[in-house]
DNA sequence: GTAGTTACTTCGCCTGTCAAAGTATATTTT
DNA sequence: AAAATATACTTTGACAGGCGAAGTAACTAC
């Protein structure tokens, strides 16, 4: 596991709801589109994506269909439920609270005495 | 797993080598100190934080002490060591980056076309 | 023809979290 | 005095998410 990866951990399912409320999209290209967005410093594991891909269709959050491209290799879209939609609404909300909660608690008070 | 808690996960070890920041502490201490910071919306299981003990001091970033209370449970201290003193600023600096990363792939992009 | 790119899938290991149960001492309540 | 509660630490075993590795398959470029 890379520096980052292990604190991003946790928000796989978030990431992915976010890029599928932009609209439809496959795995490899939901890859790409985060390594580009964060400047190549980030990016998901293959497994971790379609890890995240199968729990979250059988959460209901996403649904999938086969793209009917003529040329190149077949994809498997994803789009976003409306379950899926309030689920994310409801991670961001989280996340809110999950960065005050850390905010709050690594940095440095002041010596106890 | 607690809503926030798995989104905390990977956090822990940057939690307690905080707090060792501010001076040697104890495990039932350090529990109480999260909680009431937190007003009472996170906590560390006590499992976890003796879990992230054990790994902090097999990696030498803190060092432990049995206290000499007269009175009262024994209590096992914890010291950060310089070793844990870099850690910690690394990992303050890694929680950085991973937040703006995080910011920047969980929020809604205008739609591809 | 073979090396590389696009694209998806499965297997099995690793790590961190945590419920649960246990040990031990001191204080407070009944 | 017995029982309950608080302080304080420990171990065990299970679970979930991440991911390295290896594989499948089709097309593209040299």
């Amino acid at each position: 596991m890379s520096i980052t990866s292990d604190l991003i951990r946790g928000h796989t399912d978030t990431i992915v709801l976010s890029q599928l409320m932009s609209g439809d999209s496959y795995g490899y290209e939901i890859n790409k589109v985060v390594a580009e967005r964060t400047g190549g410093v980030f990016e998901l594991k293959e497994a971790t994506l379609y890890t995240a891909f199968r729990r979250l269709e059988s959460a209901h959050l996403i649904e999938s269909y086969w793209g009917d491209e003529q040329t190149g290799a077949r994809r498997r879209y994803y789009r976003i439920t409306p379950n899926g939609r309030e689920a994310y609404k409801r991670l961001l909300n989280e996340w809110q609270i999950a960065k005050s909660i850390l905010e709050t608690l690594i940095h440095v008070k002041e010596s106890r005495t």
